[in-house]
DNA sequence: CATACAATGACATTCACTTTCAAGCAGACA
DNA sequence: TGTCTGCTTGAAAGTGAATGTCATTGTATG
C-alpha cells in the first residue's frame, strides 16, 4: 500500500468519523479495489473485480460506497452521456476527456490556458462558471494503428 | 410560417422520399411544436404540449420522431448527464452549453478559435477527433440578479 | 381503388440506478 | 466486556427514461 493510498483511507476514516458514519469491511474492500484500479472506471467493473474475491458483496454496496467516496471527496463522478457514471480518483482537476469512439477508453487530461479563455468566454455573457467540461471523441492512436493494419 | 421552417419542412419531406419513409399527420405536428419552440428542449416537454392540441399522439411516437429528425439532420441531440436527452435545431454548429446549477437552463454558444486549439492539444496526444463538446456549468445572470435581490 | 408495407399507440420490457426492509454490525459508553 | 443505538448491508422491489412488440391504421404508388 504505497503513501498516496494510506493518505486517502486515511482521509476517509476522518471523514466517516465526521459524520458519524461508519467503517466496514465493504467500504474498505471498495475502497481498495478503487483505488488500485488507478483510472476511471464503472461500477460494474469494480463490482466484478469485487465478487471474484468476495461473493457476498452487494450490487447496492457497491453503488452507495462510490456515492460516499464522491461527496468524502475522494471520487469524481463522471458523466459521458453514454447512460453510464464512471468514477476517477479526485487528485488533480482532470474533467477534460478524450473518448474512442471506437474502443471506448477515455483519456483524461488537463489543459489550464484552454480552460482560463473558455471561462473568461463565459463570463463575458453574463454567465458565473463553476466548473467546465470537455469531451472530445475521436479515434485513439492504438485504434487509428489497427485500423491502417487491415486497409 | 417563416422561411427557415418552410426549408426545414421540405428537407424533411425530402428525406423521406429518399429512405422510403412515410410522412405522416404526427410527424408533421411534432416537427412543428419542435420548430416553433425555437430552443433546444426534451422529449416531455414537446409531449405535453402536443398533448394538449392532440390528445390520441403516442409517447413512443414523440420519442420516434425526434430520432428520426436527428438522423435526418434536423435536430441535434444534447447529453448533459442528467438523464434526459435534450434536442436542438441543428442549424448551425453550436456544441458548447452553458447550463445553470439553479434553473437549469441551458445557453448554448460557438467558440471556433476554442475549437481549433482544443483539437490541437488532442492531435499532439495521437488522437483524432471527430466532434468536440464543452459544458460549462454554473449560475446564469438572471439567476444571479435575482440572488441578489434576496440577499 | 387496391395493394404493400411503413407508422402508430398501448403496453411491456430494458437498463442503470435507487429505495425498501429485515437482519447484521460498528462504535460509543458504562 | 456487555449493552444499546442506529448506521449498514444485501436481496428484492421500484423508478424513470427510453426502446421493443404487435395488432391495427395510414400512406404512397401503380
Ligand atoms: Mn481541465
Ligand atoms: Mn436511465
Ligand atoms: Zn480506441
Ligand atoms: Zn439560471
Amino acid at each position: 500500500m504505497n503513501q498516496t493510498k494510506r493518505k486517502v483511507k486515511e482521509q476517509f476514516h476522518l471523514f466517516l468519523s465526521n459524520k458519524g458514519l461508519k467503517g466496514t469491511l465493504q467500504r474498505s474492500l471498495i475502497l481498495d479495489a478503487f483505488l488500485d484500479l488507478d483510472r476511471s472506471t464503472h461500477i460494474d467493473e469494480l463490482y466484478l473485480i469485487l465478487r471474484g474475491k468476495h461473493p457476498n458483496i452487494g450490487h447496492a454496496t457497491v453503488y452507495r460506497a462510490l456515492r460516499l467516496f464522491a461527496s468524502a471527496g475522494i471520487a469524481r463522478e463522471i458523466n459521458l452521456g453514454d447512460g453510464l457514471t464512471r468514477y476517477g480518483v479526485a487528485g488533480g482537476r482532470r474533467h477534460d476527456y478524450l473518448v474512442c469512439n471506437d474502443c471506448g477508453t477515455v483519456t483524461e487530461f488537463e489543459n489550464g490556458s484552454i480552460e482560463r479563455y473558455q471561462a473568461e468566454v463565459a463570463r463575458s455573457m453574463g454567465f458565473t462558471v463553476q466548473s467546465l467540461k470537455i469531451e472530445l471523441r475521436g479515434v485513439c492512436n492504438r485504434c487509428m494503428a489497427q485500423a491502417g493494419r487491415h486497409s
